[in-house]
DNA sequence: ATTCTAAAGTGGTCAGACCACTATCCTTTA
DNA sequence: TAAAGGATAGTGGTCTGACCACTTTAGAAT
């Protein structure tokens, strides 16, 4: 695998090989890949180089390893690296605000997406969360932002959103109070109608109610 | 730090104490951490154990390495993960549709941004633009779409977008045909007029006529 | 044919040795 | 005294060989 110009940190050339001996092998989810050993004879490295990639790899969460079974190309849909860049990432503030802003770009789409949608937009579900609203049943605010983000279909969307979510200043994973239950009915009935410009202006409602900031005035 | 039941995946332990570290020493983006032989001796494990997890760190950018100087906790914005992800993932022709997708929310996104605040969308670019759009000098497409993420000041978003660039499907590095052009002009005026809606539509229209795909029904 | 056992293969870890590079201190020099 | 130079220690980068724990496999004993 061409040592070209070796980037004076070999395991990322490996990580960059591996991926093309995948690549060339033609490896789906699940098959095993070439062992520990193997692999370092086969790139005329040691088998700590190796190991590194792989263990790198496996931290993304691209890999897994079973002790004396082998290395396995792993479903990437559990994303891992969340978790960990999550305990490590985005404390600044800085951050903070174009993550919110970054998280309320896919729901807004998300909800323009299904009010166009005449066969999304009719989905039972949004029946039963109307319901929901009515009762005095508790509802965490994240339930509804989450089916729309899901229903949108857009699963890199929905990807990020989810990481988004974790970095989020707005509190997600609070129940909603009256008030707030009344603009998202309003929300879901200006969605139903495939009115998505409506149902943008009542989730931008919604927003100023959960944060209690200045409103619109700058809203990317 | 515990060898609470080692999870038969010591490196992974490991990446958990470092974490510990580097909070109980309140390191900050930019510090040096203790050296490889330090940290082995101090956790009590080999050095390459510990290696293996300094190189995850590493590959999802959290620290920085140089050679003859030490590790540095590394600034995150860098983002070197999400490449390395991308370069994995994403290669599968379902999810090629959600990246393009998600690039439209970004770019529509921007474009709504700019279109609402009235600094913005005066800037002395967009008169350029509008100037090149009239001449006969060749434009790529990708110039007038990342200046306008660019100026929608949303860095995440920024970089998600051009991560995202990478595998799109439409083509951003080829110049703009005559009838492209006139698009863009009216797509660009909008803007500047503050009609945030119509310059979505403009930008929608600019679309079809690149890819020359089926319009509108499925625009999320 | 079944069961049991030994061997081979695999990832997990460690120790020690180099190499290449950087920063530092201390000597030498002007 | 101040500047220049070089030896030294410290650091990450890599390789080797050796174990260990575990799983699979193949062969032997029943």
């Amino acid at each position: 695998m061409e040592n070209s110009r070796p980037s004076s940190k070999r395991f990322l050339d490996i990580v960059s090989d591996l991926r093309t001996i995948i690549k060339e092998e033609g490896a789906v989810i699940g098959d095993k890949l070439p062992s520990e050993r193997v692999l370092a004879d086969r790139l005329q490295v040691g088998r700590s180089t190796i190991r590194e990639a792989l263990r790198s790899l496996e931290l993304l969460g691209l890999i897994e390893t079973r002790r004396g079974e082998g290395t396995f190309l792993a479903d990437y849909k559990k994303h891992q690296l969340v978790e960990i860049l999550s305990t490590f990432i985005m404390q600044n503030p800085q951050s903070l605000k174009s993550v919110d802003d970054t998280r309320r770009i896919h729901e807004k789409a998300a909800i323009e997406c299904i009010s166009n949608d005449p066969e999304r937009r009719t989905l039972p579900v949004w029946g039963s969360f109307l319901a929901k609203l009515q009762g005095t049943e508790p509802i965490i605010r994240e339930e509804l932002l989450q089916e729309i983000v899901v229903v949108s279909e857009n699963r890199l969307s929905l990807k990020i959103w989810f990481l988004l979510k974790q970095y989020s200043r707005v509190p997600y994973h609070e129940t909603m109070a009256e008030d707030e239950k009344e603009v998202a009915t309003n929300l879901l009935k200006e969605m139903m109608n495939g009115n998505s410009h409506l149902a943008v202006m009542r989730y931008t409602e919604w927003l100023d109610i959960v944060i209690g900031e200045r409103r619109g005035e700058h809203e990317c």
